[in-house]
DNA sequence: TGATTGACCAACT
DNA sequence: CAGTTGGCCAATC
Protein backbone atom coordinates (compact mmCIF):
# COMPACT_ATOMS: atom_id res chain seq x y z
CA UNK A 1 0.00 0.00 0.00
CA UNK A 2 1.71 3.19 -0.92
CA UNK A 3 0.35 4.97 1.80
CA UNK A 4 3.27 7.09 3.22
CA UNK A 5 3.87 9.32 5.66
CA UNK A 6 6.36 11.70 4.04
CA UNK A 7 7.42 13.97 1.90
CA UNK A 8 5.20 12.47 -0.77
CA UNK A 9 2.43 12.14 1.02
CA UNK A 10 2.36 15.77 2.05
CA UNK A 11 3.09 17.37 -1.74
CA UNK A 12 -0.17 15.37 -2.59
CA UNK A 13 -1.52 16.64 0.36
CA UNK A 14 -0.65 19.82 -0.24
CA UNK A 15 -1.55 19.83 -4.24
CA UNK A 16 -4.68 18.67 -3.79
CA UNK A 17 -5.31 21.79 -1.75
CA UNK A 18 -4.71 24.62 -4.54
CA UNK A 19 -7.76 26.58 -4.62
CA UNK A 20 -9.73 26.23 -7.46
CA UNK A 21 -8.61 28.80 -10.80
CA UNK A 22 -4.91 28.93 -8.88
CA UNK A 23 -1.64 27.35 -9.57
CA UNK A 24 1.44 27.05 -7.45
CA UNK A 25 5.27 26.30 -8.56
CA UNK A 26 6.69 23.09 -7.62
CA UNK A 27 9.58 24.80 -5.25
CA UNK A 28 7.09 26.68 -3.55
CA UNK A 29 5.48 23.21 -2.34
CA UNK A 30 8.91 22.33 -1.34
CA UNK A 31 10.02 25.16 0.35
CA UNK A 32 6.92 24.94 2.45
CA UNK A 33 7.64 21.22 3.40
CA UNK A 34 10.94 22.87 4.66
CA UNK A 35 12.91 21.14 1.66
CA UNK A 36 13.72 23.61 -0.76
CA UNK A 37 15.86 21.60 -2.55
CA UNK A 38 13.65 19.05 -2.79
CA UNK A 39 11.29 20.64 -6.19
CA UNK A 40 12.45 17.83 -7.87
CA UNK A 41 10.73 15.03 -5.84
CA UNK A 42 7.67 17.72 -6.18
CA UNK A 43 7.86 16.45 -10.35
CA UNK A 44 8.30 12.52 -9.49
CA UNK A 45 5.29 12.47 -7.20
CA UNK A 46 2.99 14.06 -9.56
CA UNK A 47 4.38 11.62 -12.13
CA UNK A 48 3.57 8.92 -9.84
CA UNK A 49 0.24 10.70 -9.00
CA UNK A 50 -1.24 8.26 -11.32
CA UNK A 51 -0.82 5.87 -9.02
CA UNK A 52 -2.15 7.51 -6.05
CA UNK A 53 -5.56 6.65 -5.06
CA UNK A 54 -6.78 9.88 -4.81
CA UNK A 55 -7.08 12.66 -7.57
CA UNK A 56 -4.09 14.89 -8.12
CA UNK A 57 -4.91 18.05 -9.87
CA UNK A 58 -1.02 18.68 -10.99
CA UNK A 59 -2.03 20.41 -13.85
CA UNK A 60 -1.88 23.59 -11.11
CA UNK A 61 1.18 22.79 -10.63
CA UNK A 62 4.25 24.46 -12.79
CA UNK A 63 7.73 25.47 -12.93
CA UNK A 64 8.90 28.75 -11.10
CA UNK A 65 8.67 30.72 -14.70
CA UNK A 66 4.95 29.78 -15.06
CA UNK A 67 5.82 27.76 -17.78
CA UNK A 68 3.93 24.21 -18.07
CA UNK A 69 7.09 21.77 -18.07
CA UNK A 70 5.15 18.87 -16.88
CA UNK A 71 2.76 19.28 -19.96
CA UNK A 72 3.57 16.28 -21.80
CA UNK A 73 2.99 13.97 -18.89
CA UNK A 74 -1.07 14.66 -18.97
CA UNK A 75 -1.91 12.44 -21.41
CA UNK A 76 0.80 13.63 -23.81
CA UNK A 77 -1.98 16.18 -25.18
CA UNK A 78 -2.91 19.94 -24.59
CA UNK A 79 -4.90 18.16 -21.27
CA UNK A 80 -3.30 21.17 -19.30
CA UNK A 81 -3.34 23.84 -21.11
CA UNK A 82 -7.34 23.08 -21.42
CA UNK A 83 -7.90 22.31 -17.59
CA UNK A 84 -5.75 25.58 -16.52
CA UNK A 85 -8.11 27.16 -18.89
CA UNK A 86 -11.23 25.96 -17.85
CA UNK A 87 -10.71 27.05 -14.42
CA UNK A 88 -10.05 30.74 -15.69
CA UNK A 89 -6.30 30.71 -16.03
CA UNK A 90 -4.96 32.33 -19.92
CA UNK A 91 -2.62 30.03 -21.06
CA UNK A 92 -0.50 30.37 -24.04
CA UNK A 93 2.94 29.10 -25.64
CA UNK A 94 2.87 26.56 -22.61
CA UNK A 95 3.28 29.59 -20.37
CA UNK A 96 0.59 30.81 -17.86
CA UNK A 97 -0.70 34.57 -18.37
CA UNK A 98 -0.39 36.60 -15.54
CA UNK A 99 1.42 33.91 -13.64
CA UNK A 100 1.92 36.51 -10.25
CA UNK A 101 -1.99 36.66 -10.40
CA UNK A 102 -2.91 33.24 -9.68
CA UNK A 103 -0.08 32.14 -7.99
CA UNK A 104 -0.97 30.47 -4.86
CA UNK A 105 1.86 30.12 -2.00
CA UNK A 106 0.98 27.28 0.31
CA UNK A 107 3.29 28.73 2.89
CA UNK A 108 2.22 32.49 2.26
CA UNK A 109 -1.72 31.37 2.57
CA UNK A 110 -2.19 27.83 4.08
C1' DT B 1 22.78 -3.27 -3.26
C1' DG B 2 24.97 0.81 -5.72
C1' DA B 3 24.25 3.90 -9.26
C1' DT B 4 21.16 6.64 -11.95
C1' DT B 5 17.29 9.52 -12.82
C1' DG B 6 13.32 12.54 -12.28
C1' DA B 7 7.59 17.47 -14.52
C1' DC B 8 13.19 22.03 -10.43
C1' DC B 9 15.72 25.99 -8.41
C1' DA B 10 19.53 28.76 -7.19
C1' DA B 11 24.27 29.66 -6.90
C1' DC B 12 28.65 29.43 -8.76
C1' DT B 13 32.29 29.46 -12.63
C1' DC C 1 26.05 35.77 -20.51
C1' DA C 2 25.74 30.68 -20.62
C1' DG C 3 26.93 26.29 -18.91
C1' DT C 4 27.85 23.43 -14.82
C1' DT C 5 27.01 21.81 -10.17
C1' DG C 6 24.98 21.06 -5.79
C1' DG C 7 20.93 19.84 -3.24
C1' DC C 8 16.95 17.23 -1.66
C1' DC C 9 14.03 12.13 -1.42
C1' DA C 10 12.25 8.29 -3.49
C1' DA C 11 11.82 4.94 -7.29
C1' DT C 12 13.86 2.37 -11.10
C1' DC C 13 17.79 -0.17 -13.48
Amino acid sequence: MPQRNTFFSKVYEVVRLIPHGRVTSYGAIANYLGTAGSSRMVGWAMNKAHSHPKPVPAHRVVNRNGMLTGKHHFGGSNLMEELLQSEGINVENDAIIEFEKHFWDPALEL
